[in-house]
DNA sequence: GTCTATAAAAGGATAGAC
DNA sequence: GTCTATCCTTTTATAGAC
């Protein structure tokens, strides 16, 4: 086994000649496209290129297999913390640009896929929906309320519990747009219309949020 | 064929000794419990007390099986329009209790299961994702866009885009609780949690709709 | 480690008797 | 309409050669 469960969620480098790397983005390619039941370890293994039993080398079995990409997809597709506070900015225009990145990234196609699945297997598999849960949508809230803290602390805004409304503002996000994308009724959306969303979104929070 | 997919849908008394509606219900308990691709139809057979060749009697293919099951659920889960405006009455007290209606709801065990095969098969399934969507959300956002739009004629709130308020409003009802339902953390949560949510969701919403 | 070949089981769908 | 028995494909997983 050249990779272990633990090495593929970490950054090391993608080598085009090592299997193990073929194996791992073959699956998450078959995973997130055709979900857990309907993906066979001959597709995946034709998709990698190598023979089954190669696949069978680096994961013992398929639930091992799906395990190890989902959760190494949870932690690849969450962006790094972008909210850094200072004195005298804009913070409507910082939370506006805040939440168009949020937006993109849960709108794009990856995101849909993986959620999609977890969603799906949340029943047969609740560790991968706890980790999904924390490495994705918890991290971010996390960001967010320490964004908000300071803000409140400066006067502001009024978010005296911070943690409460970075998920309401979350919420406000996560719209009918997001709604309708997870059911695959609309295309990923452009920069415009996830701009109008976010207007309205932020609007709305700072309203419910005004000081005093 | 005793009952065709449309006599599914309508509400017809169930007959405990129609094979038909032992199927319907055994397919459905199996279908939403395991997902589309994880039901056998042995299973399927195994649960309704009958032979495998009697549900293909029925219903020709898995496929045609899934999609009337799904499309039952999904009109079948809907409840009606409870939102009536009068004169002088408590707006505020109505939202409330149109809104924990709908929370317990989208919460409760039924609709949370047949979300996630909705979402999870809106790739191969395109046309019961439209379907959920029309029946479910759209439905509900209908209801709550005539009553904010009384609303706003009668100057008890500013909603001059009732559809674009009513989206917000169930996207502020759809948040953190309910996310981590649908990945299925938590249990269906008990009614004073729910009012909890729904109280901070509705002062949200109307203190970003105050008249003026 | 990697491949070809093969077991062993499960699943979708059908035939034929009653 | 309903059941039992069966066909054929797919799928997970393993044996054994190189």
């Amino acid at each position: 086994m050249s990779k272990t469960a633990a090495a593929i969620a970490s950054g090391d480098k993608p080598d085009p000649t090592d299997k193990g790397q073929a194996i791992v983005d073959a699956a998450a390619r078959v995973f997130l496209e055709q979900g857990y039941g309907a993906s066979s370890m001959d597709a995946i293994a034709a998709e990698a290129g190598v023979s089954k039993q190669t696949v069978y080398s680096h994961f013992g079995a398929k639930e091992a297999l799906f395990e190890a990409i989902i959760q190494g997809k949870c932690r690849e597709l969450m962006p790094p913390d972008s909210l850094k506070w200072s004195a005298g900015q804009d913070h409507e225009k910082t939370l506006r640009l805040f939440a168009h990145g949020f937006l993109m990234t849960i709108l794009a196609a990856p995101s849909t896929a993986l959620f999609r699945v977890v969603v799906a297997e949340s029943v047969r598999f609740p560790e991968l929906a706890a980790v999904f849960y924390r490495a994705g949508p918890a991290t971010a809230c996390d960001y967010l309320a320490g964004y908000l803290d300071k803000l409140h602390q400066a006067g502001t805004l009024s978010a005296p519990e911070p943690k409460e409304s970075a998920r309401q503002f979350f919420a406000l996000l996560r719209g009918d747009l997001y709604f309708r994308r997870l059911l695959n009724l609309t295309s990923p959306p452009k920069s415009p219309e996830v701009e109008a969303v976010v207007g309205k979104a932020v609007s709305a929070f700072l309203a419910a949020h005004a000081p005093e």
